[in-house]
DNA sequence: TAGATTGTTAATCGATTAACAATC
DNA sequence: TAGATTGTTAATCGATTAACAATC
């Protein structure tokens, strides 16, 4: 797969073309134009061709894509056509939420394992995966080739679990606390911050 | 406040600024630059004060920006110096993470009504709100004059589940269902998939 | 005053959209 | 063939960054 230079912009649209042509495969469609798509999906027919171009050519002229290669094409493309083992650090409501979530529509993409300090929690089950302390962050993701961490322990103590996941080797992750993580630049941060989210929807209220 | 036409990039930076500069406050810091809040927040000092300076003067040259009055303006800016009532619509894991989650950092921006059509769940209460079934979402919603519509109902229940909230007079929506919702040109959706989240990270690994 | 830092204009950079030849 | 639709180039649009006069 031979990459230009995609911004992020591009990758950020392409977990949503994908799930739509999901969409489109369950009600057993089997091509899509760039203009159909746009029309659902609210977007530039120029600018989804374009995307997509950018990883190959993957549609044919006159006829559109088929829906199925493109699936299986940005599965590749988003490295989600493999095994993905992730960590979640915090195991309260959300993170629990998370790791049910997970469980059922991410096969290849997983938790694999859950860490976090409260003694009620340490040792319970969540689905079939046991709590474990903090402690054994290090260890467990070397052992368990665990390359994303996924951060919902409160604000305070984010920084601190970033540190230790970047130690361990994780090379991305995704952060639902609210504070602005710092890490390595070969490390990738996504915030999921819902305090954020509200409030820029608050701007547009009026 | 006048706005000349502010993009969507702006709006989302303010609450990454206001964050920490609230964070400044609890540390009892009273003056900050955009060169040092470029340095913490990883971004251009210049684009920091040109964002700030779409709503107005809200630094001293030489000085920098007085923390507290920033702090006060962005929420004007925001909106969210005034209450705003958001309605929860699924009471799974989710929906009750996000409702304690709320409750202790947003006073302002507050889940005052949560919604499942679960008959185990109708009449129970998350903190001090008591689940109510679908049926009363319309009533609700006039009644308490609610604006924000939070949707962690199933992928498929989810455009149903939009067009009732915005049947009922919703202004905002933050959509965690891993769906592309359609709704009217007045009102804003903000999409927190994870799924898409995840995936986006994936590419990003190796 | 000298040093620091804003607000803002101008320059650069990048992303989106339009247009169209290629071709199914 | 005629109509449809891609992949791609060129044009447009918008966002970021640099630079600097104003001024605390």
């Amino acid at each position: 797969m031979k990459t230009p230079k995609i911004s992020e912009a591009v990758v950020r649209r392409l977990p949503v073309y994908l799930r739509y042509l999901q969409q489109l495969q369950d009600s057993n469609i089997r091509t899509v134009s760039s203009y159909e798509l746009g029309q659902k999906l609210d977007m530039n027919p120029a600018q989804i061709r374009k995307d997509l171009a950018y990883f190959g050519e993957f549609g044919r002229k006159g006829i559109g894509y088929e829906v199925g290669y493109l699936v299986e094409k940005i599965k590749q493309i988003l490295k989600i056509d493999r095994h993905l083992n992730c960590a979640l650090i915090g195991a309260g409501h959300l993170g629990i939420a998370l790791s049910n979530y997970n469980r059922f529509t991410q096969e290849k993409l997983c938790i694999t394992a859950i860490f976090d300090n409260s003694v009620d929690k340490i040792g319970t089950e969540v689905g079939t995966i046991k709590i474990q302390p903090l402690d054994e962050i290090e260890r467990t993701i070397q052992d368990r080739d665990i390359l994303i961490g996924i951060i919902t322990v409160p604000a305070p103590e984010a920084q601190k679990v970033a540190d230790r996941l970047v130690g361990s080797g994780v090379k991305g992750i995704l952060n639902f606390a609210p504070v602005s993580l710092r890490v390595p630049s070969h490390v990738s941060v996504r915030n999921a911050d819902l305090t954020t989210e509200l409030q820029t929807l608050a701007y547009y209220i009026d």
